[in-house]
RNA sequence: GGUACCUUAGCUCAGAUGGUAGAGCAACGGACUGAAAAUCCGUGUGUCCCUGGUUCGAUUCCUGGAGGUACCA
């Protein structure tokens, strides 16, 4: 495959949460002296620090990451933004760096950033709020009544039965007085530079108890204490977040930490198996387990030589 | 030690006057183009404690064990 900029290369580890992404990304940095790009939807929030599992001060230190704690809790963010983001970035820093690394757990935001996204009008958030209410107070068949007028073809294309899905397509249809499914092309626009990617994973029962770890890690690391800080924004979609969710409940007496903790171990196993089920059917990515460092490497020299 | 009750899915339990069995939660599988750590969909995974007996057939009834709980000693 022929590139516009065959000398420049993004190297992408995707894989669930406490799989040890940060860790194998830094490794690579350092070998190529590249940089990283951290595609998590929730690292990116200034305010969330803990209970997201953002790289340490040190490991900052050691390696510049971009898009961590850049942006706030209070501002609306989404895929097309960080598509955006990224896109510009790289502009800059392909100019100083040959290799690149992207890691993160979000599927979505990397998807969107590989495959570019249908160029659909931004919609303000009063119109997703007002779906949003008439789903709340009338449900889901108020939802699909009003998509049958706005938008039939996508009613049928759709889940019928995930009101996040209804909602976005009778906001965007509404705002611009076209149906949603006629900005959905799904074409996918190709990268003028090399891309490689790399899924990593672990036997579950190892994950899993990676994950177990990490929820008691963090707690001694201080999470409740930010939890208790964020607790006057628990509304905002920025948290609703595995873990801070669980936080709140705790935080507000519905219940014990014990039951709170285990809830969030629950609930990070679930997160990490969805993360799993997504890149399992991503196609061809190459999977390593993370101390397979020497393996990526040679995968990263195939490509350059 | 005695008496009563209990033993069924990973957990808590339901159930069939005898025809090999479900519910919730958990777990597992899946979807996913602007909330994605979100949201949504699907699936029962089982020596019905063991042992003899009765029976065409026992997880169900009976005998004897084992384990558990409560009360009495």
């Amino acid at each position: 495959m022929s590139k516009d900029r065959p000398n420049k290369l993004l190297v992408v580890i995707g894989g669930p949460t406490a799989v040890g992404k940060t860790h194998v990304a830094i490794q690579l940095a350092q070998k190529y002296t590249a940089s990283i790009i951290s595609a998590d939807s929730r690292q990116i929030y200034t305010e969330l620090r803990i209970g997201v599992g953002r790289p340490t001060p040190e490991e900052l230190d050691v390696t510049p990451h971009y898009l961590i704690g850049h942006t706030s809790i209070h501002t609306p963010y989404s895929a097309g933004i960080f598509v955006k983001e990224v896109t510009t970035l790289l502009q800059s820093l392909f100019q100083e760096y040959d290799i690149i690394i992207m890691t993160g757990g979000s599927g979505l935001y990397v998807k969107a950033f590989l495959e570019g996204l249908d160029d659909i009008p931004h919609v303000p958030d009063s119109y997703k709020d007002k779906w949003t209410t008439l789903w709340k107070e009338k449900g889901l068949p108020a939802l699909l009544t009003s998509l049958r007028q706005l938008d039939p073809v996508y009613l049928e294309q759709v889940d019928q039965a995930n009101p996040m899905r209804l909602i976005r397509a009778l906001a965007v249809s509404e705002a611009t007085g076209q149906p949603f499914s006629s900005f959905r092309k799904g074409v996918v626009t190709p990268r003028d530079f090399n891309v490689l990617p790399f899924v990593l994973e672990l036997p579950r029962d190892v994950l899993y108890a990676r994950i177990n770890q990490r929820v008691l890690d963090m707690l001694q690391d201080g999470w409740l204490e930010e939890a208790r800080t964020l607790l006057p924004y628990k509304h905002l979609k920025a948290l609703q977040t595995v873990g801070y969710k669980e936080l709140f409940e705790h935080l507000e007496g519905k219940m014990t930490l014990e039951t709170a903790i285990q809830t969030i171990q629950q609930s990070t196993r679930r997160y990490a198996k969805r993360q799993m089920t997504w890149w399992r059917h991503q196609g061809a990515w190459q999977h390593f387990s993370p101390d397979q460092v020497e393996e990526m490497v040679k995968a990263i020299e195939g490509l350059r030589s």
